[in-house]
DNA sequence: TGGGATTTGTTCCCGCGTTCACAAGCTCTT
DNA sequence: AAGAGCTTGTGAACGCGGGAACAAATCCCA
């Protein structure tokens, strides 16, 4: 019986990539904070950093932080700590940032336009070449350099700019015809604003910010804070 | 050894905090999204739904579903399933939905017009009772009815309005100052959109919306489909 | 009234992520 | 040159959340 890959998960016999294989989503999720950790110390000056200054920086535990290091490569040096310019450009890189990325925003409404007007994407590596909106009125504006197509052209423009990342903030009722034709037209990867689900196919990644939702998981805690508060006051009484 | 039907590992004395007690972070998290789906059920007139027409309309699986109203207590009927209005009231009650919110938004950038012209937020309890920006040259425009005020009045504007949840909207830097005011005028729930970690007393829930982080997890996911299109055609070679 | 069909509520198990704790490794001083 | 002092990288333990599977409970129909 030979121990061939089954309940095998993990491969050692990898070149390189093995690091960029198995990266946990939790930890994906947090490089972008390290990165923006260290773009501020760099800014600062810091040549070096430890792990214990890093986790508070990102605002998480030191041991979490070295272990989402860890999965990146030993980029550290026992005894001293972190090259901060260095660490800050191997996230960079395998985050995915040392290229820019062409994205498409359909739906220009009150939040379609805040995002089409913030600075901060472009210095993030992404370059917004598309505002898209359904609504004849507004075709033909211009936001920021750009003049707003109508849905019509979504296609061709994703075609043309090669466009890989789309950003859905329409109403509710548009997004998943919105989510239909993007993904049709090539794009792999979706931010959703909109407050709906949305279902794509296998290999289509959606990420969902849902502004409403926010601010009821904090209503939910404030109101256990409140009925603590009673409790509490009642057990003293 | 006799089957009993009982074995039971809750005490039935508790009145009802009980339930209240302790819902996983990530059903909470769930809540509004079956909120959404049951008013959207609701407003097409349907009067039941079973566990799987609900998860699918959730975008969530069956069994995640009934675990998570579980915790909640027992809103559904065996062989029929749940009272799309009844449950909609429950979760919209427990989740604290059934009072208005009081918000403040600090920083009326672009993105803190948006949210304060959303109207999604109106309908879902949520009253944006104040908009604050440090920018003199902004103070006294009026915004949906609302009048712009000094940073210097925030505290003031907390006090009167009895602000429970305040969402900062500012750059990063003034984040956490405008973050210490509120917690000492009173605020213990935040949504934060700055690009800043911030720090909080315990007690206060802090909730972090990085638009510029969601791109560079889409990011990532793109490059690695990249990737491995460049092994599989490596590999098949 | 009883049996079958249906659907919930719950238990059990598994895998992921977090945290602790420590060995390995680097630097600096004496 | 050797040891003291740090700091990283990681193995192991633990707790939480997800999913399958099943028993309990209700409805429907003959």
């Amino acid at each position: 019986m030979r121990t061939v890959s089954r309940t095998r998960p993990r491969e050692p016999a990898e070149p390189v990539p093995d690091a960029a294989r198995g990266i946990p989503d939790a930890t994906i999720a947090r490089l972008p904070v390290y990165l923006r950790s260290l773009t501020s110390l760099c800014d600062r000056g810091t040549v070096t950093a430890s792990s214990d200054e890093l986790a508070r920086a990102a605002g998480v535990n030191s041991a979490k932080l070295r272990k989402d290091l860890s999965y990146l490569g030993s980029y550290g040096t026992r005894g001293v700590g972190y090259d901060v310019a260095y660490l800050r450009y191997e996230i960079a890189r395998q985050i995915g940032l040392s290229q820019d990325w062409p994205v498409v925003i359909v739906g220009v409404g009150n939040l379609g336009q805040a995002l089409a007007k913030y600075a901060g994407f472009r210095s993030r590596g992404f370059r917004i070449v598309a505002l898209v909106d359904a609504d004849p009125g507004r075709v033909g504006e211009a936001l920021e350099q750009l003049r707003i197509r109508p849905l019509a052209e979504l296609e061709a423009l994703v075609e043309q700019h090669q466009v890989a990342i789309g950003v859905i903030t329409t109403p509710a009722g548009a997004a998943q015809d919105v989510a239909d034709r993007l993904v049709t037209a090539g794009v792999t990867s979706i931010l959703n604003f909109a407050p709906a689900v949305i279902t794509v196919p296998d290999g289509v990644d959606v990420r969902k910010v849902d502004l409403s939702i926010e601010l009821q998981i904090l209503a939910y805690h404030e109101q256990r804070k409140l009925a603590h508060l009673a409790t509490d006051v009642g057990e003293s009484a």
